[in-house]
DNA sequence: GGAATAGTGCAACAGAAGTGCATTTAATGC
DNA sequence: GCATTAAATGCACTTCTGTTGCACTATTCC
């Protein structure tokens, strides 16, 4: 049993085949991944299985669902200190206009916003559109 | 010339019928419109013409565009101490996961965002998600 | 092994966004 | 006023992402 084995049963995930895969994949970059991007990688992927995988992965809480504004879902794979279960301590994420590339920043959480009188907060979502530190050295 | 005429004129967008109702249709709301709100809100109204009106609209600076998270554009006309051209001062937008309702919150200014070395910031988005005041008073 | 369950592949649909082009409408100059 | 020109609109069509139903396959459990 391998390392991704064990952390998809950890969390009662059945490791299959395709999602050993996805997973190695989405572990192996640094940034967060639409669907197309998986599926463009391997020749046999099937949309909808990407579709139920990344799913799952996000229900079980192993993924999280970013939404960076260009209206394509972004996965990521949680860090640790990621905390996307708990409503409190969720961080920001990046989305370059120059690479279109989407980057969890972990370490940065979101600060505490004060709401006018009878909003409640359940969640909260902060993208930052810019430039990424790889586009602005060159 | 009426008062809507003169801030269409100001901002050199030429007032046509249908700009006009679809200005008034955003004034007359507190929260911000989908493309299909004011499609179903007139009988006869091609979507094309509000998409590109919309479109004209925030290019002209009189009305923003919100990614909310519903993966629905919505838009919002300009308050005063909107500033939507400038970069800094962005306020907050909330959306109601109940009554799916999206608020602009202008009085509430996104607060300044640290970023590691070599990201820079050109836009921001902050979207909260939650019961909005109407729900919550129910 | 066989029943039950979970995962996958295929097809099809929904909804929003976007584009090209012909037609209509409005502004301008004479 | 009327012709000329440019802008706005309406219609048809395409693309893309997300989503679901259903049949088929693989896996687990007894
Ligand atoms: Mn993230
Ligand atoms: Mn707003
Ligand atoms: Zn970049
Ligand atoms: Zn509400």
């Amino acid at each position: 049993m391998t390392e991704i084995e064990k952390t998809l049963d950890n969390k009662s995930i059945r490791p299959t085949a395709m999602r050993i895969l996805i997973y190695k994949f989405m572990a192996g970059k640094k940034t967060a991944v639409a669907l197309t991007d998986i599926e463009n990688a391997f020749e046999k992927a099937e949309r909808t299985t990407l579709y139920r995988t990344l799913k799952t992965f996000e229900e079980k809480g192993i993924a999280h669902q970013i939404d960076d504004g260009t209206n394509i879902s972004k996965f990521a794979l949680c860090q640790p200190g990621c905390n996307c279960e708990i409503d409190q301590d969720l961080h920001l994420h990046f989305h370059c206009s120059q690479c279109d590339k989407t980057i969890c920043l972990t370490e940065h959480k979101i600060p505490h916003i004060n709401l006018p009188s009878g909003y409640i907060a359940e969640d909260v979502n902060l993208v930052i559109k810019g430039i990424c530190d790889s586009c602005s050295e060159h």
